[in-house]
RNA sequence: GGAGGGGUGCCCGAGCGGUUAAAGGGGGCAGACUGUAAAUCUGUUGGCGAAAGCCUACGAUGGUUCGAAUCCAUCCCCCUCCA
């Protein structure tokens, strides 16, 4: 392996950590006064974030934001995360089902607890306080709620970009969802919080925090706010629906897999955002691939693994990149393979039919692809290329399978 | 409350009695090419089946017909305009 790079900037001033990577700070004055006044009291300052229960599954996008957290609590700042369980519960315009709030309750909880899971992987949980939004947002009586309302015009909430779009093109925009700014903004208000945290498609959430603030009478937090991570397809932003996302949990070696896919564009975007490299390599790098002297393959490569260590550590994220060499570059599938048992009941004769093979340890979703695998020779057994639908494949313990490019599996006789 | 438009495969979208597992595009998957790149080209993309073929599918239910995604009835949902 070539020489690791340093991720991490070698300390400076507080206000320099926290600031860089951002995409817009509101205001960087304000931030500077507390960080000072901060250091200068000893009082940590109140940083939180807000997360939405309703989608648990986090990818390398939302760990933009929450590496950027872990900073402050590196810094010795109180790190509120907060769960928006009762914003999530009412959050379904269209969810009508009377049994259905209790259901919701239940998963909220599970989604909250997996949801801890993976954002253990950066942030230092211990240190990290868990609020629930719906310890003052239940209580909320209508006349705090009206007043709530009326700190904001119509006209403001139209100007936040999905509700211009929407109500341009005049597609229902539900009244409730005007609520959502003002119960986040309340949410700043309840805990005090000096700086919160969020994407820049959270902007206008987090100024409708610091509006809300104001009426109730307390000093706006700062609003930080981080660029967006690019999606695997360079094109949209990174989501899960839209299946271009990597997880956060996802393994090392697919990790890995996953980010090497992705287009030359992006190797610098991911090493400064997703991996939070230290921006002189970030510029070494630009400028490495911009006249040439570094080959797109290798930087990629350290983008790579620098992403991966933020998730799995430095150790692992070695390892999957040497992994990934050995089974992609020099193709050589004889190290350590995902196992997949081969249940007697398939083997006849010695002999296992390939399209059930495939269904059974899971590398074609149906016998239909799997038939449909075989006739574009995606398949590859123990060094046969089958092609027909009828292919056999004489049983043997350890036998390796490759399906197209990235799945594969070392066969266990059961 | 009144008038009109619409619900099609992962998504968008054509079809408007048989030749429709359903055009076209996107996405996905695979093959070629490569840096497992990206881009490009080609193929493929409901399920079961070795195959022939069979089964399921066009919001839901029922009906007309030899035959329905296409016609009729009822219901559910969405959108637009008027109030």
């Amino acid at each position: 392996m070539e020489d690791q790079p340093r991720l991490t900037a070698v300390s400076s001033s507080p206000l320099a950590v926290v600031r860089s990577g951002a995409a817009e700070i509101l205001l960087e004055e304000e931030l500077a006064e507390r960080l000072e006044r901060s250091q200068r009291t000893g009082v940590p300052l109140k940083v939180k974030l807000g997360v939405d229960p309703s989608r648990p599954d986090l990818h390398i996008g939302h760990g933009v934001v929450l590496r950027k957290l872990r900073q402050f609590q590196d810094l010795g700042h109180r790190v509120i995360l907060i769960i928006g369980d009762f914003t999530g519960r009412i959050g379904d315009p269209s969810g009508q089902s009377a049994t259905r709030p209790q259901l919701e309750e239940a998963e909220v909880e599970r989604n909250a607890r997996t949801y801890l899971d993976q954002v253990g992987r950066v942030l230092d949980l211990g240190r990290t306080e868990i609020r629930r939004n719906s310890e003052w947002l239940a209580p909320l009586d209508l006349g705090r709620l009206i007043r709530l309302m009326a700190t904001f015009t119509v006209a403001r909430m139209l100007e936040r970009e999905d509700f211009a779009r929407r109500f341009a093109q005049e597609r229902p925009i539900h009244l409730h969802e005007f609520l959502y700014p003002l119960m986040q903004g309340y949410d700043s208000v309840a805990l005090e919080c000096d700086v919160e945290l969020g994407g820049m498609d959270q902007k206008f959430n987090l100024v409708a925090a610091r509006h809300v603030q104001r009426e109730w009478g307390q000093t706006p937090e700062v609003a930080l706010l981080m660029p967006l991570l690019v999606g695997l397809d360079g094109a949209e932003k990174m989501s899960k629906s839209l299946g271009n996302d990597v997880p956060i949990d996802l393994p090392p070696d697919e990790m890995f897999g996953r980010l090497m896919s992705v287009g030359d564009d992006l190797i610098v975007p991911y090493l400064e955002l997703a991996a939070g490299a230290d921006p002189s390599m970030v510029a070494d790098t630009a400028r490495g691939l911009a006249d040439g002297s570094l080959h797109p393959r290798l930087a990629k490569a350290r983008m790579a693994q620098a992403v991966v260590a933020v998730y799995w550590g430095e150790e692992a994220a070695t390892r999957a990149a040497e992994t990934f060499d050995a089974r992609f570059r020099r193709r050589d599938l004889s190290g350590d393979l995902p196992e997949a048992l081969v249940p007697p009941a398939l083997v006849a004769d010695g002999r296992v039919r390939v399209v059930r093979l495939l269904v059974e340890v899971g590398l074609a979703a149906s016998a239909a692809e799997a038939r449909r695998l075989l006739a574009q020779g995606a398949v590859e057994i123990d060094g046969e290329r089958p092609r027909g639908a009828d292919a056999e494949w004489t049983a043997r313990d350890g036998g390796v399978v490759r399906v197209g490019r990235y799945r594969f599996a070392r066969l266990r006789l059961g």
